[in-house]
DNA sequence: CTTGACTACGTAGTTGACTACGGGTTTAAG
DNA sequence: CTTAAACCCGTAGTCAACTACGTAGTCAAG
């Protein structure tokens, strides 16, 4: 997310009225070429008109909407849930936001505790191994069959 | 992860010298009869032969097998994973298991450290909604097209 | 005017972990 | 002996988020 706005308005090759080809416009998303296309296919990116025998240009608004898909992924948000995001965002529907942020929160926070169970099994079993509680065989493999720790 | 190892060995339809058919191994380790056929597929349950003229069984050892897997699964381990894990189980790989082991919760380690970046984002962002420290339009919309907290 | 890079577009492939389908075989119950 | 349930097996479909490929069109430089 360090694609800065600004490193396409003055841009080597692009005057600010013909707008961006899709490659500048990836670049400066930092996304692939594909990536922007597929957007267009699942409706986040408009496919804007070409003039007619030329190429589709975009302008800092297409540019704009990648980024906010962008930094709604860093949030954990799907495609799907951004593509709603968006809808939201064309409007004063705050509520509506908020619920699903609130939402998106819980997800995270299950996914959280699911994790630290996760990290204390996975330590605990670690530490049993390095101090070879057991005469015969590794702790973490005897845990996984027989479906106990060690120590218990 | 309740099932227990006893409720197939004195099992209805079933006398413990032929086995178990395919579909009392499957809700015997709490999974589909398709899933099993899957993991004989990825070579991570062997495929018994079936005596002529009839159909396969299988044992409390392939149960347990499929066990380790489920088991394995829930630390976070992925199927390929897995696989590894079930090779080194077949002899003395302490040391290995330990660093595939340690590998795996580096990883959760970052998947929790991006998780809780997440969650610190997104109730950041869902208080000032709440708040509404803002007169026009929704923070957390804001946030997403400007890349930068109201509070801010 | 040719060359090479870039764009347009549609289709198909990838990964991970399964799930579903369909047609044939075997088994258990009555 | 018949019938319904369960098994066998290979192939294909699912989901999410892309990525890759192939063919054709367009653009800018020399």
């Amino acid at each position: 997310m360090k694609t800065s706005k600004a490193s396409f308005t003055k841009s080597e090759t692009m005057n600010s009225k013909t707008g961006m080809t899709i490659g500048q416009l990836a670049s400066a998303g930092g996304v692939n070429v594909e990536t922007i296309r597929y957007y267009q296919r699942e409706k986040l990116l408009p496919t804007p008109q070409r003039r007619p025998g030329s190429i589709r240009r975009y302008s800092e608004e297409e540019l704009n909407r990648l980024l906010f898909i962008k930094r709604a992924q860093v949030l954990g948000f799907s495609l799907t849930e951004i593509t709603l995001l968006l809808q939201l965002a064309e409007g004063e529907h705050c509520a509506e936001t908020q619920a699903l942020a609130e939402k998106k929160l819980d997800m995270v926070e299950q996914k959280l505790a699911d994790l630290l169970a996760i990290e204390s099994a996975l330590t605990k079993l670690i530490s049993s191994c390095r101090k070879e509680e057991n005469g015969c065989g590794c702790p973490i493999i005897y845990s996984l069959v027989n479906g106990k720790n060690t120590t218990s």
